[in-house]
DNA sequence: ATTTAAGACAACGCATTGTTGATTTTTTAT
DNA sequence: ATAAAAAATCAACAATGCGTTGTCTTAAAT
């Protein structure tokens, strides 16, 4: 009947850790993280915080996923218009949905976040996008995997330096930008 | 008189410390790797490792440190030629010294390596290329920042990959596909 | 040969860890 | 409303790793 087999508890308790986390993610590198002063900032018992997560990096890996989660489904409930590129419009969605959520992002794609996340926004893009890219595919798959893997860093880069800069270039800027390197790369400079 | 201010002795040390460090490296995340493990695997005293580096992430920094400038000076040492591309040429003596180095590379790119070090191969391409780029730019100097920083990513990205398939492709094509795609992105697929 | 620096070793108090079992509180099902 | 189940609390545990200390031994530089 009911599809939220998590009870209002468990949700409050994992949220809190959560909060105490990000937290503590800002002030300083994971590693120094202990769990102990994940739960004295949340007032939540040690033993607890065992009952559901099984250290730090499972806990942020946790985050990360519910993040992946998220922007698919924020992605899905948007239609695309057919007519123009689907990857300027993803972008735009995206640099949207990051915007929104800066601070955490922030926190999770910077040298503390780890690598795997990076790899799972990247897939976000790259899932949807590959259907596009494969129509004019004019070299072997084999190559256009390493494309693809040089066009996906190239945005989780630019976005990180965006976050990183404060911002301070508009959404659509930004998503012309990346959509201009990924299809023409330096050549606009000329 | 003698530069080589570090005797025999110091040098052997922290060869060991480094040595046996990087072995634990391809086996778990540095999270999991302890000290005392390190020296064990190491044969050196404890207190000995703490009068070298601080914890891990020193020993770490430090060989990633070495690992730079010991770049930096094999490119010195190459006379480009100036009628070609110099990034290509550039690309091509990387992937080079990599192949060369690429158990310690994989190591320390993987998802277990910092971002840090990502950043500091990125500038290297980037100083050294810097100059051929600022020649024909006609955007802004704040524009171009984010540019080359989708550039630098996407080249991190395309060795890392390189480095996880087993370098199964030669040294020459992954040059000119990384030079293909920073200048003309995916364009070329057209 | 003498001085200087590096490393070995044992020992320290301290913090964090992961787990336990008993208890209380909240949620869910009847 | 009440009983049963699930979740969180708490205190206590041994084990491990931490970083530092002082003393002693060995190697290197002059």
């Amino acid at each position: 009947m009911d599809n939220k087999k998590i009870n209002r508890r468990v949700k409050y308790t994992r949220m809190g850790l959560k909060d105490s986390f990000i937290k503590l993610m800002k002030a300083k590198p994971i590693r120094r993280i202990t769990i102990t002063e994940i739960c004295e900032e949340a007032d939540i018992n040690r033993a607890t915080f065992y009952s559901h997560y099984t250290d730090q990096y499972d806990l942020l890996r946790q985050i990360e996923q519910e993040l992946v989660d998220d922007i698919n489904e924020y992605l899905e409930s948007y239609r695309f218009n057919e007519d123009e590129s689907q990857f300027l419009q993803m972008m735009e969605k995206i640099f949207e949905y990051i915007k929104e959520n800066a601070e955490v992002f922030t926190v999770l794609l910077s040298e503390n976040g780890d690598r795997n996340f990076q790899k799972d926004v990247m897939m976000i893009v790259w899932n949807r996008c590959k259907d596009e890219w494969a129509a004019k595919k004019s070299v072997r798959e084999e190559i256009a995997q390493y494309m693809y893997t040089y066009v996906a860093s190239g945005c989780i880069g630019i976005i990180l330096k965006w976050l990183q800069s404060g911002m301070d270039k508009s959404i659509h800027d930004m998503a012309v930008l990346v959509s201009k390197m990924t299809n023409q790369g330096l050549s606009v400079l000329v």
